[in-house]
DNA sequence: ACCGTAGCACTAACGGTTACGGTTTTAAAA
DNA sequence: TTTTAAAACCGTAACCGTTAGTGCTACGGT
């Protein structure tokens, strides 16, 4: 048991990454259909097998990178200045996110994503997920039952911020008009959350 | 060319309706992942590629009956009186819908579809074409340019709206309480509308 | 020095999907 | 009516992502 440390590791860790770095290489060589999980294979110099031992899917090459989005947003949530409201920490979070995958630098990957329906579909149900666990993170923070609704809500209307901004010709300004949505979306839902809870939770803990 | 009157048609159409019958009820009887596209074509005693001639996919197969739940949504937009409002009349028409979807009859398919990842995954992507759609459409309604970011926003939230609302412990008053924030955030976004946009569309058709 | 196991390889297969080439049915033009 | 063209359908074989089964090897703990 205990920690297995080193070299293994290490060895594992260099194999996941020859073989995302070969998948990026032929992706934006030969276009993302053109290639099959078998030429990553050959050019990773790895079996079939191992790839997706370490990958579970062909898509999950591709945003191998960004799978700290998740935990942005939810760290974005609870790790934000005891007396920032919940909204405007998540729009800087969304911000930060949107410019940085409509930066220069990673124009490419993303010109390819938008090329092909199977990765599209695949980053908004990736993005679904990521909403579950932010509308958790929020219950949590406002020490609610994990499937308030307004909480999922919010969550999801984040996620959309993010996805329609990618889209949108003026990203930034996109956010902002959101978010303004959003505000007044959750300003709304405390009113029905008063109304339908009249008493405070009794363990409820200050922030 | 003109109209191709009759038979044809008819034949087509029953072809159809006999994969996604024997589909259904195989679907049903021994569980979607249990069941293969040759298990399906054979039973329907059609070849697979007729079957893929009529459904694009394995999961389209599930989804065969509510094909018009786009078509509703629209009309619920265009169709509307003209004195109602754009979200009021948004609001109906999703608790219609989801009404129509946990209503006991329909249970088993749902219980089937919530148990399988491709499916839900399926649904999602499919929603989110719908919600597409319900943007343009509002968009002309409102003599405003397609992508419009506010229409597309609404229209996400508004399917959002159902998904969560499907999966709440009570459907109805989930609907009710994401369209109050949906309203909230509609109002806010007549705001940054007026102010950037402060002369009215010549075009504009007033409704 | 030895054992348990994590990482990897190889082959073969499975299941959804498509390409291909052919036959029958239907609608409409000649 | 006969002819023609398209549409629907068929059967086979294949493609491609993904997984199961089996074993080998190198590493880490003892």
């Amino acid at each position: 048991m205990t920690v297995p440390s080193g070299r293994r590791e290490r060895k594992k860790a260099a194999t996941r990454q020859k073989i995302a770095d070969a998948a990026l290489r032929l992706f934006l060589e030969r276009g993302y259909d053109a290639v099959g999980i078998r030429d990553v294979a050959a050019e990773a110099d790895v079996a079939v097998t191992t790839l997706f031992s370490h990958f579970a899917s062909k898509e999950a090459l591709v945003f191998e990178q960004d799978q700290d989005f998740e935990q942005r947003l939810t760290q974005a949530v609870t790790d934000r200045a005891p007396d920032e409201p919940l909204v405007p920490a998540l729009r800087r979070e969304i911000q930060a996110l949107v410019r940085h995958c409509t930066a220069d630098g990673a124009a490419p990957i993303w010109r390819m994503i938008d090329e092909s329906p199977d990765l599209r579909e695949y980053e908004e149900s990736m993005r679904l997920r990521h909403a579950e666990s932010l509308a958790m993170a929020i219950a949590a923070d406002l020490d609610l039952p994990p499937a308030t609704t307004a909480c999922r809500t919010i969550a999801r209307f984040a996620i959309d911020a993010y996805s329609l901004a990618r889209e949108a010709t003026d990203p930034e300004a996109a956010v902002n008009e959101i978010f303004q949505m959003i505000e007044a979306a959750w300003k709304a839902a405390h009113e029905s959350l008063l109304s339908a809870k009249p008493e405070p939770t009794p363990t409820a803990k200050s922030r």
